[in-house]
DNA sequence: AACCAAGTGGAATGACCTATCCGCTTGTGT
DNA sequence: ACACAAGCGGATAGGTCATTCCACTTGGTT
């Protein structure tokens, strides 16, 4: 703390030189594109390969897989809490209810590292924890107006937001191709079951064989 | 073909000898214990010690995974097509399906191995697809039944079963020891949402400390 | 009691993964 | 232009895993 109390506070202990923050940007951006693919369990090696950097760069940089998470979905999870927010500003509380719900399901549908994100206990990951943190408290805003409105149950619980997450993403881990139709399906009926109201249609059903046909093998059997 | 035309068709190629009898029963337990603690992921090794037996016994009797699978769940799936053939005959169709449904999600909420087991692709065992072809069939006849009650919504399709048991194991799998509460509270939305009529009351939904806290860490990062 | 096919366990192999080490390269301040 | 700290990447150590091999035991039959 005494030497080189330059550089305002703490963060970016000291500037990286140009070409390490290149590389930087590189591995980002090489895991974004891996872990959307593969979630997070991808290998740190199959990353830094895909980044083009040795593997020692890859773990100079981020010395724990959760630093790297952290560092990529930081954005991806800050535009979730935006969502929410702007959620929470819509006129129609059951409207903006819906939309950030279908929202965040069908970004789950499309990138599997954040649909793991989204269900997983951070440890020591601050930005992120901040960000659900804040999208949760937005959301329950939401709740309360939706509520108040006459649209939204009285006995739904913020819990069942996350719990709707962790249920998406166990169907998308377990079905393949028809793993987007199959998610819709869950919301719409998960919807319906939050309505005061609830009868709206339903997205149609996947067909059985497409259900079967996608269903996980068992890449080394962790079928979940 | 010619030799050993012996013993019926062809099932149970040759009589184990009584010690390979036992070994056999002993890894079949075994694994039965270990799957449902830790999920079909668990390793061979892990599986012949808590046996007692040697690694290349288990792999003799069992060559692949898959069989071994097939071999510990041939009964709960057969426990679980009696289950569907019993609710399928029941007096009132919609208790019939409420039961069914309730029983296979919390079956899936003590036993990790058979939460997988329900989800997957079985690829050639034929065992298991059979028994679950014949629950799926008696669960289809429920369904028109329940519907012709009145009670199950119209639009209530076969294939909404697989997706919300994929979604049960996805909550299991995601959060520790309160998956029995976060699975009840899923089960009593998604039933809200299939009933026709449907405002019977939730099950309380856990609290955000258990929901967050049990959360799975990353056990090497496979969120999901 | 003696034979031997059937059965056994542990060592060996090889794939894949995380994480660290270390000699070489390069951006940058002077 | 030079010096050198910062940065680099391949090699490597050490872990887990599935799967095979092989020298040794043993149940059952005669």
């Amino acid at each position: 703390m005494e030497p080189s109390s330059e550089s305002g506070m703490c963060k970016r202990a000291r500037r990286l030189r140009s070409d390490a923050e290149q590389n930087r940007d590189r591995i980002i951006e090489a895991a974004r594109n891996v872990y959307r693919r593969e979630g997070l369990g991808a290998s740190m090696a199959s990353i830094a390969r895909a980044a083009g950097v040795g593997i020692a760069t890859l773990f100079r940089r981020f010395p724990t897989r959760m630093e790297l998470i952290a560092a990529v979905f930081e954005e991806p999870m800050r535009r979730n809490r935006d969502a929410a927010v702007a959620a929470r500003d819509e006129d129609s509380a059951w409207e903006g209810f819906r939309g950030y719900v279908e929202t965040v399901c069908a970004l789950q549908a499309v990138n599997r590292g954040f649909a793991e994100v989204l269900t997983m206990n951070y440890g020591t990951a601050k930005v992120l924890e901040r960000q659900r943190q804040e999208a949760f408290e937005a959301f329950t805003e939401l709740i309360g107006r939706a509520k108040r409105e006459g649209r939204l149950r009285e006995d739904f619980s913020p819990e069942d937001l996350p719990i709707l997450l962790m249920a998406n993403a166990g169907v998308l881990g377990a079905v393949g191709d028809a793993g987007p139709a199959a998610s819709k399906r869950l919301v719409g009926q998960m919807l319906r079951a939050f309505s005061e109201s609830g009868s709206e249609p339903l997205p149609p059903a996947p067909g059985p064989k497409e259900l079967l046909r996608g269903m996980v093998r068992q890449r080394r059997a962790g079928g979940g």
